[in-house]
DNA sequence: GCATCAAGTGGGGTGGCTCTTCGGTTATCG
DNA sequence: CGATAACCGAAGAGCCACCCCACTTGATGC
């Protein structure tokens, strides 16, 4: 294994100081979305706003590990869909935890979408992404395993589609981010026939 | 009538300042997103800053301004889909068009989308916004009535999906956007029956 | 205990941004 | 052609992210 946790045992003082960061990032993040002010944050910390980005050299990795316990539970919860439900429904209502989680903790959905323009060239250490990622490609696996979704859906698009739901409804407080992720749930189940081009049946 | 567009004659240097910033201003939101420099425009445009601002008093209002003429076109567009083709079809390759027209034109998506945290609390001149909605709503309604899209779905929900899709996907060169869409298109059609709860079609 | 010293710190600087103010300029009209 | 109101942009106020460097402090060996 590699010592990335621990490369050295890291002062007393920066570890608390670290932790004050974080802390006072979780509030400023949920407070004001991913952009809010750096400079706020080292202010609400106590802490000088070098120091800030001594230990968070970008405003991504600081969200990645603000994120990262948060994202953590929810690949968890991933894992006791699949063993509570049938392969369609885990992956179904896991979608549904996964937006409530996003609307829960703003920014997360933004962070995992990310632009790519943030850190440019560097993009191997985004291990949110990876975690959802896979965590939704196994169930989506499964559930395509069991018929419940069409072939041809990538976890990659499926994880882009619900994280773009997520960010555009953060701002609308009635059930439209619900409803659009059905839109999107009923995308991805299997086509029934595609019986004839038009239907011309009357209500 | 109002005398919206020509209030007063406007001077002929002022004119001439309006259509260079817009120009610009057209040219440094295709080139880095709607959340490019304002100072870089008004730079580019051969103008102060304060002009800009007195022309345009918010961000919003010069996107509005600048993507006023696109949009009018994709509405045009949608009469055209209506006439040319059956509901359903017509409002399935419109949205491809806007699509299309989000993708050509960056910022756009986010225009509409609007996060809401620009002008706060005036937001009765987004015509440009309501414009889509407009032409998205008779077009839905349409498809709605010939049973091609099943009735719970809302204009405004429909362009939030597809704006948000074209806004996640801005920075994707492969064909995500296209496969997202597709998957909202199979998420707004009708329920075929529901029959049964797995499929066990053998191809 | 205490001296040593590298790891760690934050004040202050740089440069960029949005948006406002205000004295000077200029198109327009009598 | 002269008056005047519309219009202009340089300069500045108040944000921001990010960096440099002289100073402080926790860890460590004696």
């Amino acid at each position: 294994m590699s010592d990335s946790t621990a490369r050295r045992p890291l002062r007393a003082d920066a570890r608390r100081n670290y932790e004050r960061i974080l802390a006072a990032a979780q509030e400023a993040f949920a407070a004001h979305g991913a952009g809010a002010s750096l400079e706020e944050i080292a202010r609400h910390a106590g802490v000088g706003s070098a120091t800030l980005h001594r230990h968070f050299p970008s405003r991504r990795s600081l969200l990645e590990v603000v994120f990262h316990d948060r994202v953590e539970a929810l690949c968890a919860r991933a894992q006791e869909r699949a063993e509570e439900s049938e392969p369609g429904a885990a992956l179904f209502s896991w979608l549904g935890d996964f937006n409530a989680y996003a609307a829960a903790s703003r920014g997360l959905a933004a962070s995992l979408l990310h632009d790519g323009r943030d850190t440019d060239l560097l993009q191997q250490n985004d291990s949110c992404k990876m975690m959802i990622t896979n965590a939704a490609g196994e169930l989506l696996h499964a559930a395509q395993q069991a018929g419940a979704v069409r072939p041809g859906v990538h976890a990659e698009d499926l994880l882009t589609l619900v994280s773009a739901i997520s960010l555009a409804t953060e701002h609308h407080d009635d059930g439209r981010a619900g409803r659009l992720l059905d839109i999107a749930i009923d995308g991805i189940r299997p086509h029934r026939h595609h019986r004839a081009a038009t239907n011309r049946e009357a209500p």
